[in-house]
Order: C-alpha cells, then structure tokens, then sequence
DNA sequence: TCCGAAGTAGACAGATCGGTCTACCTTAAA
DNA sequence: TTTAAGGTAGACCGATCTGTCTACTTCGGA
C-alpha cells in the first residue's frame, strides 16, 4: 500500500513544516480535503466553500473537477472505499489473516484519533434516500464480506458467515462511534467466539 | 402501549379523511411531523420552514415550544426513544419475550414501509460532533441494552451478553438499510446461534 | 372582567448554500 | 508557435437557511 494512502487512513496530521514541498495536483489535494471533512463533520454539513478554501483551490477549479458537489460526495465514497479496504486488508495481514487478526485491527481503527465510525454507514444515514449513495454503501460492504472471507477455513458456508462476521463488525463500529470502543471490542469478541463454535 | 405511539412507530399512513378530527395541540404536532421528516429524510436536510409547514402551525407558535431547531432535534430524539422503546418491549411480548422473540421483532421493524435504520445510529452519522447527540444514542442503547438483558437466562453474564446481541441487532438494522433486510435477519441469526451456543 | 397563555398570518433580516461568470496567467505538447 | 488544459482571483446570482418581528385573535381561569 503506498505511503499516501496509508497516510489518509490512519495518520494523525502531520507537522506541516516536515511535509512534502510539492504540493498534489489540484483534484487530488480536493478529494483529500473532502474526505476529511465529510469523514469528520458529515456530508451535508461541510460546504464546497469550506472545501474550496482548505483544498487552497479556486471556485472555477472545482468545479472543472466536479461539476457538483453531488459528484464530488460519490467520489468521496468511492475514494474512501479504496483507502480504507486497502488499509483493511493490510491490517489484517499484519495480525495473520485469520478470523482472530479482526480484533486487533478494529483496535487499531477505533482508537485512531480520527475515527468516526464507519464513513458508509454515515452516509446512509445522512443521504440514505439517494440511491447512488446507497449502491455505493452495498459495493462497499459486499467488498467487505469478500475480504473476510478469505479468513475463513473452506470446510463453511463462507458466503454467510463472512456477512454476519461483516455484521458483527458493523455492530461495534457504531458502537465505538458513540464512544464504547472496548465494551465494542469486547462484544465483538463474544460474537466471533459464538461463531468459532459453529465453524467445524 | 397507546395506540398514538404504536401510530407513530410502525403505521403506514392513514386515511386522511378517516382521521380523529380533533387535531392535538401544536407541540404535539410539530414533534410528529419532524418525527416523520427527520427520521424520513435526514435531520440538516429537513429545514424548519417545512416542518412548520407541515404541522399547520406559524413560526411564532414554532419558535415558542422550540427556541432553536437544535431543542427540536434532541427533543425529537426523546421522543423516538420513547416510542421506540415501547414498540420494541410491546413487540418482544407479543413474541413470546426471549431470545428468540428477537427475530420476529427485526421482521417486523425491516419490513415496515417507512423504516429507515435506527434514528439514533443515523443521528451520530449525521451530527456525531455534537455531545449531546452522542450522549442521547448512549442512553438510547443502554436502555435498549437493558430490555434485552431482560430475554437472558440468568446462569450468564447477562450484561456482556445483552452487549452483544445488541451489537448484532445494530449489524442488522444497518445493512437492512441499505437494502438487504433478508440476509440482515439471516446473518443476525447465526450471530445468536452463537450466542445461544455459549449461554449454558 | 381582566389577564396571560397560546394561537393566527406573514413580512423581514442576515448568513450561507450551491453554482456561474469574466478576465487573466502558466505550462507542456503538437 | 500555437493551442488547449489547467490554474489564479474574486464578483455575483438566486435560493434557502435559521431566527425575529409586528399586529391581531381566541379562550380559560383568577
């Protein structure tokens, strides 16, 4: 996984004196601002002004880039569902690709100071009547369950345990985000031992 | 549970001209309709403009019972949580109250024509910034919590366990929203297969 | 009888929203 | 050398946002 998107995922901000001089291409340093913004303090309540401004672009630049703010919400979400798989996936490889690697990295996510909770299921809630964000929100989670399945042994319905193992993530993603992130873990836990013993 | 709240919770809407003609008080009425609204189609997309509209009152009205649309919104949250919370113990009952009365209950919460997802993981999503947003869903779930709590054999850790279904049903609620309401309640009942597995 | 609470109708204000527009500059490839 | 793509700065638009205001009505209880 290459450093900037790792960097976007996980990394609190870095001192601005250290970071790189050459500033990203204008659409790039947009769709970073965005995603940020709309991960922090919701889609419908950062203004593509506010974007403008953070992004140091002009008016005329964003909007050759994204002639709306629509178009600029579904490519925060498709950008944010490359990161963050990304990242899903190297995280569990670094715990052992197993069922048991799940926990240490949803420790790893809950307690980054930027989290806030899942941005799909955010989203959903949001703008939740908008069906390109709901298809986005599907694709995303279908993405999921397809990681996790591949922790799974082959002697299992993988295809449905992998979705109530995506649905037990869920649960404690949101559980996390009002602010119990080890009862969320722990819970989590109880949840995948009462699946292990339903694995042969 | 009186019959207005069961309204609210879970009926479609009637028949205009078969309505209780004596139409409640204006507070009454301005709590339904952002009930409706709010739950409907999002919290900041909702303008007070409409709901005042909606409810057949004047702003001055408005503005008297909610200085702000920000007392409108957490007392709209206290209001879902109590008409919530009644349908869900009413429902439990009628199911048998245990366990397994869960799924019942999921059946006919998914399938309801106007269900959109827990209003209160889908507050967080959209104002998760705001504290007392945050500590409203606290409330909400523990209360929630509590009520499961109330399905368990008392031979285990009832609090851990209650924890943890709980986390199941919010997996399900929210991929039930985004339009899986079938494998939702099939993925939450392997979760409690689980479970049950692990409760002596 | 008087008074205050709760209601009506609707104009208005200031801020912010998403989005358009003109005018000019830089750079790299055809 | 020309040209097109991508960039800058900032004025401007109409719509919508939350919230305030004046002026009048209705009605039940002290």
């Amino acid at each position: 996984m290459e450093r900037s998107v790792y960097h976007v995922m996980m990394d609190t901000p870095s001192n601005p004196a250290l970071m790189d001089q050459t500033k990203p291409p204008a659409r790039e340093r947009i769709l970073r601002t965005a995603h940020t913004l709309f991960y922090r303090e919701g889609i419908r309540s950062t203004g593509v002004d506010r974007i403008i401004a953070e992004a140091g672009v002009t008016k005329v630049t964003f909007y050759r880039h994204f002639p709306s703010k629509n178009d600029l919400i579904l490519a925060f979400l498709d950008y944010r569902h490359r990161i963050w798989i990304s990242w899903f996936q190297d995280a569990l490889q670094r715990y052992g690709n197993n069922l048991l690697a799940i926990e240490p990295v949803l420790q790893e996510w809950f307690f980054n100071p930027v989290f806030r909770g899942c941005a799909f299921i955010n989203a959903l809630g949001e703008m939740g009547t908008m069906p390109e964000i709901v298809h986005r929100v599907n694709q995303h989670k279908t993405e999921m369950r397809k990681v996790i399945e591949g922790l799974l042994p082959d002697n299992c319905d993988r295809e449905d345990l992998a979705g109530a193992v995506a649905m037990a993530i869920d649960g404690a993603v949101v559980r996390a985000e009002w602010g119990e992130p080890i009862e969320a873990i722990h819970g989590f836990n109880l949840l995948i031992e009462g699946m292990r013993c339903l694995t042969p």
